[in-house]
DNA sequence: AATAACTTTGACAAGATGTAAGAGATGACT
DNA sequence: AGTCATCTCTTACATCTTGTCAAAGTTATT
């Protein structure tokens, strides 16, 4: 997948890149609408330079995000998506991508924002929906599931079920110990979760 | 709550006000990074007179929103969402402001593109919000749907899924025909309504 | 019809993106 | 180690966009 930016770069190359990429990630997180003129700055390069590595500021962006998403799904592949019940190892990975993802609370906007083309976001996002719907897959042949709805639309629905739940919990209007339950309670009645449903938050 | 807008103005600074607006509208529909030059000449004017009644580019964007948002909730209104079953009613107003809000595409994205701050963005959201925690409170008092997950929540995953099917239909991973099916067995889950549920989509 | 106030415009300043040609560093080869 | 071809970085430039201001042009009122 990587196969276009890393070739037999010289050795300032590779960390001017490295460092654009640092700086971006930081200083865009702070402020969204920030010149490549500082980000190049926080870099300790110039602006041209950032040029040499990204065609525009377009491609910078998406590499940062490119960048983000690789770190969510390497955390989400190592929170053991495959073992135990459907149902804990879904919450397992909303969790695991969530904490990285909410580290860039400012990138997230701008991926929204800046709508390439239609299939280039979704093939951006394509790894980790690839991810939720093996896990959601398994619970339906282990019968943890039900299959009354498509399985394409349960993983956009999930994934945004998991982006509302960390808005609403930034925003406060969702306590931080109230979210996973009700994150739980939605999914499971969502996919259709058999009557033996785990915690539910406790009517008040 | 157009309060500090209209006031006294002139003839031609209404004309121009009007015009601005419906121009920057149709522009940008088509091109979200259309220069203000650009919406300008569009309106038949030049681009001070644009600054005269928006103070930069990025309220002129605001008031843009505001008048679709206040379309869809003229549509929403209109789909008398307090006679029949808080189910039906509650996919009638969805509907009503999905039909208003497919029919600027692009501008959708720039509102969640350009967070002015968190807070202005959650009251510009407000009256669609309260519409919908209306039905749905309506459908809880009637037992349609439990009690279990708090309120303020289900409008957030309520909207959030209204906007994921849209998306899912546009991008043609959802056929017009199931959407409507899909939209209304996952609310219905989510929002816990009892056993009697309405046409669910026949499993294949 | 004259005037006071409002509206629109032309001209200007500041800042951002993107480009090209030359200066500078790096690694290979002798 | 020294030389050199090549890749990388930078200085300078051209273009576009946003935002501001004073002056010209309209509108409504007396």
């Amino acid at each position: 997948m990587t196969f276009s930016s890393a070739r037999n770069r010289r050795a300032d190359a590779r960390r001017s890149r490295a460092a654009i990429l640092e700086a971006a990630t930081r200083v865009l997180n702070a402020e969204p609408d920030a010149s490549l003129e500082t980000i190049a700055g926080a870099a300790g390069v110039t602006r041209p330079t950032v040029y040499a590595h990204f065609p525009s500021r377009e491609q910078l962006l998406l590499a940062v995000v490119d960048r983000i998403t690789d770190e969510a799904i390497a955390a989400m592949d190592a929170a053991d998506p495959d073992t135990g019940p459907a149902a804990d190892a879904l919450l397992r990975m909303l969790d695991a991508g969530a904490q990285v993802t909410g580290r860039y609370p400012v990138l997230l906007q701008l991926i929204s924002a800046h709508p390439v083309s239609p299939e280039a976001d979704h093939d951006r996002h394509t790894p980790v929906a690839d991810r939720i719907r093996r896990v959601i897959q398994r619970g339906r042949r282990t019968g943890e599931f039900d299959d009354r709805l498509p399985v394409d639309w349960l993983v956009a629905a999930t994934i945004r079920l998991g982006h509302a739940v960390s808005e609403e919990q930034d925003a406060g209007r969702l306590s931080a110990t109230a979210a996973p339950d009700v994150l739980r309670t939605s999914l499971l009645r969502l996919l259709g979760a058999t009557a033996r449903a785990g915690s539910a938050p406790r009517p008040r």
